[in-house]
DNA sequence: TCGGAACTAGACGGTACAGTACCATGGTAG
DNA sequence: CTACCATGGTACTGTACCGTCTAGTTCCGA
């Protein structure tokens, strides 16, 4: 009849309420840094339906991580897929680059990945997860576009895998290391980050090049 | 008469007891996953004397934090400001590449940094030291080095920071990313850390071109 | 309308831990 | 040798919080 997640049912609504008021305070506070009752309370839920819906604090806290990782990589991961396919793929590595960083960046995201990270000796899973529902994910599918396009003879690659953690790290390390370290009260503006983004595809084109369909 | 960090005297060597202790517990269990008594039990000292050195919990795990990169990074530091004078800058970034890589991927580095990233929220000014004493600092010397280099025309750069910050990613993202996310129980071995730096030195001067001094 | 399931509110046991208090003891300077 | 300060050992205070329990209340389907 009815399905946990099924928000029509009061226990559906319940629930969702829950996770986001989980969402909201541990991705403030860090895992040990957020109580149930805080959790309980944001949710506007007593602390016996918390436990009713996750059996403890662990459950709660890995069940949110995965389902919050699966949602945030599903439309990079589109996106990137239809890279193979491309006409113009400077234009479309530009793209790709510049909309993959400004997502990645959200300050969401940024704390996500620092409270996972914080949490790998505790939760080691979790760590195998984010990254395997993410950047892993995301590369892989990089590298079959960039196959693709190497047998189409439009890139130059001979090794897809390398290429796509190459093109991958060009645009995303430096703002996302600084984020990391940095904390995230100043985040660099949607102009820097295609900054960022134009200068990671400059350089990898240069050791990847494309053959232009359209010469001067 | 005496320096709170002279080994000779008494309270001098209990000083760096507690330190050495710290710095094990704090890397394995983290912040709050450290209690101040396992630390007084290991570094064999009451917490009496914990105390009496270390006014509470925070002061000890910034002092340990800050020291501990500082000796890290120093040496990195070093070798990066001699790339300048390079005789022979596409063999010599090879070995910048590779003792870095080989520095940053320390099992204790690692952990300082998962530590440092977690506590950021919690540490801020953590954060800004851990990066402005490392990746910071060396990212500072390689753009002073890439600077010199292109003006003795050996290196082509017209961004040296922006150079600096390709060099240092491509060199070290793939391994570090990866050791964040996905813990060290399986380290890469000292050979491939080698072709991963060997084949960010190859992007990287794709873009960046070196000229050859001894022609083929 | 009615019965059972889901929910609320709050207390409670058990545990862990930061930081303090107290007093005995041992090394060290003078 | 002695006075004294650092240290050891340990008990203690106060707090926080997980997970359980109880007792009463509200929702919803039949």
């Amino acid at each position: 009849m009815s399905t946990p997640g099924d928000l029509g049912t009061r226990a559906g609504r319940k629930r969702r309420a829950i996770l986001d008021a989980a969402a909201t305070v541990f991705l403030r506070n860090g895992y040990v840094g957020t109580s149930m009752d805080e959790i309980a309370a944001l949710a506007e839920v007593s602390k016996q339906t918390v436990y009713k819906h996750f059996s403890d604090k662990e459950r709660l806290f890995t069940e949110l991580v995965t389902t919050t990782v699966r949602e945030a990589s599903d439309p990079v991961h589109e996106e990137v897929l239809s890279l193979r396919d491309s006409g113009d793929v400077e234009a479309d590595l530009r793209d790709v680059a510049r909309r993959q960083l400004v997502k990645v960046m959200q300050p969401q995201v940024l704390a996500l990945r620092r409270l996972v990270i914080g949490e790998v000796a505790r939760f080691p899973q979790l760590g195998r997860t984010f990254y395997e529902l993410g950047p892993g994910r995301t590369m892989a599918a990089m590298a079959t576009a960039f196959e693709r396009l190497a047998e189409r003879g439009v890139l130059r690659v001979d090794d897809p895998s390398l290429a796509a953690e190459h093109f991958n790290w060009l645009i995303m390390s430096t703002p996302l290391n600084r984020a990391m370290l940095l904390g995230d009260d100043e985040p660099p503006s949607r102009v820097e980050l295609e900054r960022y983004a134009d200068a990671g595809v400059r350089v990898f084109l240069a050791a990847y090049p494309a053959a232009r369909t359209t010469s001067a």
